[in-house]
DNA sequence: ATATTCATTGAACGTTCGTTGAATAATAGA
DNA sequence: TCTATTATTCAACGAACGTTCAATGAATAT
């Protein structure tokens, strides 16, 4: 009925946060462009006015916050440095790649939230994740290169596999539909972030590492000469 | 245009099929009935009559393939034994909850494939997610059991976090948006599922390790009386 | 002060949405 | 065969959809 905060502040951003926030709960084909003009408090033809269309406001949102959040992130991983033995930490790799995340959605408000929340939508959607690409793949590239060198004896496969599995979760955490809280009886809360920081590199670095274990294994005992070798530490 | 496959097949299970399809496709929100019923070759009108609506069509959907799992996952969860030290194996607990998924997509042709991608589009969705709860629930709870048993030393919250990870990783590889196959040069296909029955069991199974170990380790240091032990070491 | 550009409004466009009811076809039981 | 039940078709409903346009208000520059 009422209009939703009408305030200072240009309509024009007012829908921007709207949308954002809509997007990421809903989906986009879950809301529909008056639902956002209204929580804006705005008119149904700005959107178009300012945008150019539903779709264009929805990449708008998605670029909007992508590029600050890539710069950071970019910083974060062309910073991780080798450890005495003159390794990189995995656990700090995978860090630098998701620190910038979870720090932004603690402690950023509930914008951040929702704009992962949003890209999370993104993520899992064929029709959208073009979105992912165009906006994310530098970035994603620089994470796969650092994770090449922190696991230089590691197959290229099991790494893109591995960050897969990684994107997966990180995905699934802000996507925050608050299943595992039901789940866990409330021993666990989605929008617990601190938990998910807490376990989150040192269980992707252990699943980073069994792969190339595994591959090193494998690849071991192909090699006729290192058969004997096996033979020698299985006795 | 033309419609199609007005097969012998009754025009009801028809649109289970292509409901299937399309929502797992395109989400809930954007597929329309006529959508639905134009690829069954059937009329508007028979969503209603057969099932009582759309929201009503989805939850048939969702539920028509869900037993079949449930029971299958549910044998294999019952069925994993303790190795020869005693003690569950922990890839083995994590395989008897993802291969009846894995296999199925593999062997079962594309219409299990359209119901994987369909349950992965419901577990991302907060509006949706409650059918994950309602149908899946029973036998995330056994998965769960089973995780304590083969990791009785874990903090429960860890365990909770940790099929977290591996349910979102799941999610994301039933969802197959193509995102993978982009990022690696077609070097990995979000299709070959072979490729993810290799790595997925090893990967979260060293994940779970590596979270108990924290643990374990956290809780050593954390003790009252070891406090004491702690300020020796320091001194 | 006037002219010009930008932002916002209100009303309406044509389309598609989910749903419904009456009419017809197909099937099964007596 | 006649009847009763079930399945499907056809046409239409009101509501909501994304979008458009002319009119109005506000801000800026000349």
């Amino acid at each position: 009925m009422a209009t939703k905060l009408k305030a200072g502040r240009p309509a024009k951003e007012r829908l921007l946060d709207a949308a954002e926030r809509l997007f990421a709960q809903r989906g986009y084909h879950g809301v529909s462009i008056r639902d956002i003009t209204e929580a804006a408090g705005a008119d149904v033809a700005l959107v178009n006015y300012h945008f150019g269309g539903k779709r264009a406001l929805l990449t708008r949102v998605f670029e909007r916050r992508a590029e600050i959040l890539n710069r950071e992130r970019m910083e974060r991983l062309e910073a991780v440095q080798p450890g005495a033995d003159g390794r990189l930490d995995l656990e700090a790799v995978v860090n630098a790649f998701m620190e910038p995340l979870i720090l932004r959605s603690a402690r950023g408000g509930r914008e951040w939230k929702s704009y992962f929340a949003l890209v999370a939508q993104v993520n899992n959607s064929p029709e959208l994740s073009v979105l992912m690409t165009r906006h994310f793949d530098p970035v994603v590239h620089k994470f796969i290169d650092v994770l090449k060198a922190a696991l230089p004896e590691a197959d290229l496969r099991d790494i893109y596999w591995g960050y897969h599995f990684l994107t997966g979760a990180l995905t699934l955490t802000f996507a925050e539909t608050g299943r595992l809280d039901k789940l866990s009886g409330r021993l666990c809360r989605s929008t617990d972030l601190e938990s998910v920081h807490a376990r989150f590199a040192p269980f992707m670095a252990a699943g980073f590492s069994a792969l190339a274990r595994r591959r090193a294994g494998a690849a071991a005992r192909a090699k006729p000469r290192s058969r004997k070798a096996a033979a020698r530490v299985r006795e």
